[in-house]
RNA sequence: CGGGGUGUAGCGUAGCCCGGUAUCGCGUCUGCUUUGGGAGCAGAAGGUCGUAGGUUCGAAUCCUGCCACCCCGACCA
């Protein structure tokens, strides 16, 4: 614990891997490619769901659970998707384990347990919910269904890393049904919106919203919205999706709905999602060489105390100086720690918080009781200053809110600072590897460019961005006509 | 799944090439001194050497299988 990371210059990866061990997030499971969150991890995702939570609910949505396991024979009846998944599902074929009679003490699989139909662990919800809900449409009157489901989903990774891409993850998967396109592609944008908002004001993460190219959709969608974000590596992440699913599913699924005019017809389909990924995005956003940096908004414990102090008598000072502060700050919404734990030094708890992520740190020792002071510390900048302890609880709620913007405006700049504009294929290739970041550009529109792209240079389109405008230009790789310039990185 | 690497005490490691029961640091425990940036001294505990076999008088070390993790590809939120 008392380790240094490896610095961020010297090998992000580690880096990165280090810290989400090393600030207590989670760790390696006994199960290949799974996690286990510790309880500092999850309460940092617990404060990320209930936020979301509420924005669903705000927005009209209510939540529901549907099952683990999907019938095999639920995933084929979409073509597309089920290609899409086919690869990395977990199959269920068996009900029962016995003591295997040939070996003391070793279970087996019953052979006689086989199922008549295999079982797949849901590696999204699409399937069953579909299913589930013919029954429950069949009137305009029975619009829109807008349900989300808080759960677990399995894909069977080849290559895993805690947050970013774990075999099992968490996450929420809205799943809304509607009688128009218009209404469903609203959803769609709708809860883009929802999820780039929570992006930027909770964590404090800018990303821009586009729609991804039809190789990058999500299989069985007619239009993948995402926002992406901009790492401190300069790769892009992929923060969150919405689908508009056209009536893909409700054709495959036999969903159908009479219309206020009499007309039988499919009902159209949304789908969106985030995860645990987010975890590892904040991480990525702002973290730095001495650790996390958590945005107020979310960090579970937004400022600690550190008592300075020789002997019980005087920690008992200080306990009782600080006592009223904490009601205090608990009363504006604050969570606060007085960390009096004898077994560990300050100088070890300055270090171990900053580690953590703690957006603002208190220490108070005999000089401050003397003085009627405190020392102050911000975990954005690492300023540190001794000030007048009356009047300390306005100063720290006015801290959560700088903290806050100062680590969007840092991203921000860096995000600003990494968006480059590129006309030429050479400049694009040069400035990806020394540069790296996000890159404006012209394309032609054609998968066999988007394709030659990625073999070039590992770069894909991360989205054709919503709001910038027509440009007349030329595909900087074929020279073709273009009409608008997408998005490119290198992307985890 | 392909290529490369690693697995030794809670954590990080030396030893492996060249076989003889395991080194050091951090942490832990006890005591004293300390306490405004990861304390000092003294003492102590802690190890199926990833796992299952094999070779051998003897295996952390040599051989084989398996498992896990890391890095690089392909796949993906």
């Amino acid at each position: 614990m008392a380790d240094k990371l490896t610095p961020r210059a010297t090998d992000y990866s580690k880096w990165y891997n280090e810290l989400v061990i090393n600030a207590d997030l989670a760790e390696h499971s006994a199960v290949r490619g799974c996690m286990v969150i510790k309880p500092y991890g999850f309460a940092i995702w617990e404060k990320m769901r209930d936020a979301l939570d509420k924005m669903f609910k705000d927005t009209g949505h209510v939540n529901a659970y549907f099952p683990l396991f999907v019938p095999k024979s639920f995933l084929e009846k979409e073509e597309g998707h089920a290609e899409g998944f086919a690869k990395e599902c977990a199959v269920v074929t068996h009900y029962r384990l016995k003591v295997d009679p040939n070996e003391k003490g070793k279970l087996m699989v019953d052979p006689d347990s086989k199922l008549e139909e295999e079982l797949i662990v849901r590696p999204t919800s699409e399937a069953i919910i579909w299913n589930t809900y013919k029954g429950w449409i069949q009137s305009y009157r029975d619009l829109p269904i807008l349900v989300n489901q808080w759960a677990n989903v399995v894909r069977w990774e080849m290559r895993t890393r805690l947050f970013l891409r774990t075999a099992e993850f968490l996450w929420q998967e809205g799943h809304t049904a509607h009688a128009t396109a218009q209404e469903a592609i609203g959803e769609t944008k709708k809860m883009l919106d929802v999820y780039a908002e929570f992006a930027e004001k909770w964590m404090a993460m800018p990303v821009i919203k586009g729609s991804k190219t039809e190789s990058e959709r999500f299989a069985g969608a007619l239009d993948t919205m995402c926002i992406e974000a901009l790492m401190q590596d300069g790769k892009a992440l992929q923060a969150g999706t919405s689908h508009f699913l056209g009536q893909n599913f409700a054709k495959a699924f036999d969903v159908k709905f009479t219309s206020k005019e009499g007309v039988l017809d499919y009902v159209w389909a949304t789908s969106w999602g985030v995860s645990t990924r987010l975890m590892g995005a904040l991480v990525m956003a702002h973290s730095d060489d001495q650790g996390l940096r958590l945005p107020p908004m979310l960090a579970p414990i937004q400022v600690v105390i550190v008592p300075i102090y020789k002997g019980e008598e005087q920690l008992a000072t200080i306990g009782e100086k600080v006592t009223p502060l904490m009601q205090e700050l608990k009363s504006r919404g604050i969570s606060v720690k007085f960390d009096d734990d004898d077994t560990k030094r300050s100088g070890w708890k300055f270090a171990e918080y900053e580690l953590k992520g703690v957006p603002v740190r208190l220490a108070m020792g005999p000089k401050d009781l003397e003085n009627g002071t405190v020392e102050i510390a911000r975990r954005d900048n690492g300023t540190k200053e001794t000030v007048p302890f009356e009047g300390i609880a306005d100063r720290i709620q006015q801290l959560m809110i700088d903290i806050q913007d100062n680590l969007f405006a840092q991203a921000m700049g860096y995000r600003e600072e990494h968006i480059t504009r590129v006309d030429s294929y050479e400049e694009f290739k040069k400035l990806l590897d020394d540069k790296g970041g996000f890159f404006l550009a012209h394309w032609d529109g054609t998968k066999e460019t988007e394709e030659r792209v990625k073999d070039d240079t590992k770069a894909t389109i991360r989205c054709i961005p919503f709001g910038m405008g027509e440009e007349e230009g030329v595909c900087m790789v074929t020279g073709k006509p273009s009409k608008q310039r997408v998005l490119f990185a290198r992307a985890y």
